[in-house]
RNA sequence: GGGGGGAUAGCCAAGUGGUCAAAGGCAGCAGACUGUAAAUCUGCCGGCGGACGCCUUCGCAGGUUCAAAUCCUGCUCCCCCCA
């Protein structure tokens, strides 16, 4: 018997706005239900703001509803213009479906795609809308909607108004797209919900009035508080950027040390939203966690549960194990084995370096840890350079055979958390 | 159209002929202290070079001067007041 993930997805703080909510509970619990929320394939990863719809749609599917993760392989070619005040840049065909095979990689991370009845799926919406005829969609869903209603919305009128700013047909058009995407779900899909970022408010109910008016038929909407962090910044950006799933783009142990860095005011939101433990287990860490807040264990947890999901048992092992050295009591020679260097290397910037310069300020530049030899020199002098887990505090440091653990690895820090492992080529 | 004020480094903001690469604050970087935190304290903070030096900055373009962010001329943009 399913269950109502409504209560679920509400306790765990993931419900910012529901259309029905009472009513909702009783479909969850009367039938197996589809929902569905919608990708964006800008680019060829998901990011950590993205957990929060997956972590939506795996709870959809545990509980024992059916989760369709959509692919915006056709309203990506058109670009939602919600919450942005500048016309997008068109993606082309390629790269738009370059990006989406990535993505669904990374969502097959969460998702179960052969459990019978509540088997995920991952449908493109390209391959209905590239088919829609424009005569046909003027007539079937242009009719439903009123001009007066799409430049209602604030960031619409916005541009409108701005003659700086302007919107295109095209961008305008987006809204009938996306609620022309749950109508066909519905049909095609017996999808009744759909779930979306709190920005998404208005063009999920878009669809829901479509469906209303072309089938008489009843669907539902859900959508996700945006998060912040404590200290009032974006959650999912760092100093460094945008924080990846991909591998590629964010070393598993950068992604790790995402996690443990969070704030101790965010953590237990975090440990609801992005790890599966029950919330009695989630009770119980915060509790140590309140006692002993400089173990960080909650951070722990969090962080080693969701870089389990996302790069796998090996990885977490790894990167646990780096940061235990680099973070953990001053580490000696000792501590650096050869092993350990080659797990670090993969989880910190390095380089393979042929000829390696005479001087640390050199090297420094060198291998792009520094911009220039100035920069290099204020750091080393203001004692921000350790070598292999010793602080050089030697302006003009020269560099010899000695500085190479095994004849091959120098370990430098930058900073407090900044790392970088130069092999010798 | 007339009158007044303004434009200074990433941002805010002093400076009104030399001592100005330019006070102060914020942000940023680093160190100490901590929990890989917050707060606090200390140093750095236009660029480059082995710290003296060189180069590029004070809206833009010219000019006066041994010397200009500072004076003069023209231009551009912004704000306020009067019509």
């Amino acid at each position: 018997m399913p269950e109502n993930v409504l209560k679920i997805l509400q306790e765990r703080g993931f419900v910012e706005w529901c259309s029905d909510p009472d009513e909702l509970s009783q479909v969850f619990q009367s039938r197996v239900t589809s929902g569905y929320i919608g990708f964006d394939p800008t680019a060829d990863s998901l990011h950590v703001g993205h957990l929060v719809p997956i972590m939506g749609l795996a709870w959809l599917q545990r509980a024992g509803h059916q989760p369709i993760a959509v692919a915006g392989g056709g309203t990506g070619l058109i670009g939602d213009p919600s919450g942005k005040t500048k016309e997008r840049q068109l993606l082309t065909l390629e790269q738009v479906e370059r990006n989406l095979s990535e993505i669904k990689k990374q969502i097959e991370h969460f998702l179960d795609f052969d459990c019978g009845a509540s088997s995920a799926k991952i449908v493109n919406n390209y391959s209905w809308l590239s088919k829609l005829g424009l005569i046909e969609f003027l007539r079937d869903v242009g009719k439903y909607f009123t001009v007066n209603f799409m430049i209602a919305r604030d960031y619409v009128r916005s541009r409108i108004e701005d003659p700086e700013k302007s919107i295109t047909y095209t961008e305008f058009s987006y809204i009938l797209l996306q609620a022309y995407d749950f109508y066909h779900l519905y049909q095609h899909e017996n999808c009744a919900l759909q779930m979306g970022g709190n920005d998404q408010q208005i063009n999920i109910i878009a669809g829901i009035d479509l469906i209303r008016k072309k089938l008489g038929a009843k669907a539902y909407g859900l959508t996700y508080p945006l998060l912040l962090t404590a200290s009032g910044q974006k959650f999912g950006k760092t100093e460094e950027g945008t924080v990846w799933l991909s591998p590629v783009r964010t070393t598993p142990y950068k992604f790790y040390q995402f996690w443990i860095n969070a704030d101790d005011r965010d953590v237990e939101k975090f440990l609801k939203l992005f790890t599966f433990l029950p919330i009695d287990d989630i009770k119980e860490v915060m509790s140590h966690h309140a006692r002993h807040p400089e173990r960080r264990e909650a951070q722990k947890i969090l962080a080693g549960e969701i870089t389990r999901v996302v790069h796998g048992d090996n990885a977490v092992e790894r990167v646990k194990k780096v940061s235990e050295i680099l973070f953990g009591e001053a580490y000696t020679l000792e501590d650096l084995t050869c092993e350990l260097l080659e797990e670090i290397r993969q989880e910190v910037p390095s380089g393979n370096v042929k000829e390696i310069p005479s001087s640390l300020v050199d090297v420094l530049v060198h291998v792009g840890a520094c911009a220039s030899k100035s920069e290099a020199r204020r750091l080393i002098r203001s004692g921000g350079v350790s070598l292999n887990g010793e602080r050089v505090d030697e302006e003009n440091y020269e560099i010899d055979s000695d500085n190479f653990l095994y004849g091959k690895y120098m370990l430098l820090k930058l900073g407090k958390k900044r790392y970088h492992l130069v092999e010798r080529g």
